[in-house]
DNA sequence: TCCCCGATTAACT
DNA sequence: GTTAATCGGGGAG
């Protein structure tokens, strides 16, 4: 059970993205309960990218993307929902990935009271429902993934690189045409929308 | 300050 | 397929 390292999150964000994925994130809750999920989906965010938080430079929101890679970024969003995302590249580089959807390995039924279902494919299956699963808010914003004790990243079997998807990111307006959302095949994988077609 | 809308989800018809 | 919920970020004035 070995924790990915700094060195593995302080690459670009297209190359982390893909390579997260058969990771298993791991969550110590404060009652000392684990939660474990495989990472199934991924998406890249890029300084430059017009889809990033980070586009417009460092904010008092965004401050962590532009930090030390292998800390982990989580904005608010929709006035209800957290996200998390895993901060990439070099520190001065506003870039991260987005975890956005895994597969639950355990501590089911703590994620479930986290989420209020016992419908296991809907505990980690998208970028809030996973957030809110592992118990992770605004709190959690900044915090090391490397050498923190309460969320870390185990080296799982990774994939053969023919099992990853690419394909156009989730929900967003600009940046449509990047290939920067990762997926591994299977029922915990997140619904695909059409991008905001019928989205005011 | 004001205003628009979002890296979403659940509950509708 | 459609839409309400709900609030903070950030650009415009």
């Amino acid at each position: 059970m070995t924790r990915l390292s700094r060195r593995f999150f302080a690459r670009g964000s297209t190359t982390v993205g893909p390579a997260l994925l058969g990771h298993v994130l791991t969550r110590v809750l404060p009652s000392g309960e684990i939660l474990r999920a495989r990472i199934v989906e991924t998406e890249a965010y890029d300084e430059g990218d017009p889809a990033s938080h980070s586009f417009h430079g460092v904010t008092a929101r965004t401050r962590v993307m532009f930090g030390p890679a292998g800390h982990l970024y989580v904005y608010f969003t929709y006035g209800m929902h957290h996200c998390m995302n895993v901060v990439t590249g070099r520190a001065g580089e506003g870039s991260a990935v987005l975890l956005r959807a895994a597969e639950p390995l355990e501590g089911l039924e703590a994620m479930g009271r986290g989420r209020g279902t016992d419908r296991v494919r809907d505990l980690c299956r998208g970028p809030a429902r996973l957030a809110q699963a592992f118990a992770i808010d605004r709190s959690f914003d900044g915090i090391d993934l490397v050498a923190g004790d309460r969320l870390w990243i185990e080296r799982g079997r990774p994939p053969t690189p023919s099992k990853v998807r690419s394909g156009p990111r989730i929900g967003i307006r600009a940046g449509t045409d990047l290939p920067w959302r990762f997926t591994l095949d299977g029922p915990w994988v997140s619904a695909t929308r059409p991008p905001s077609a019928a989205r005011r």
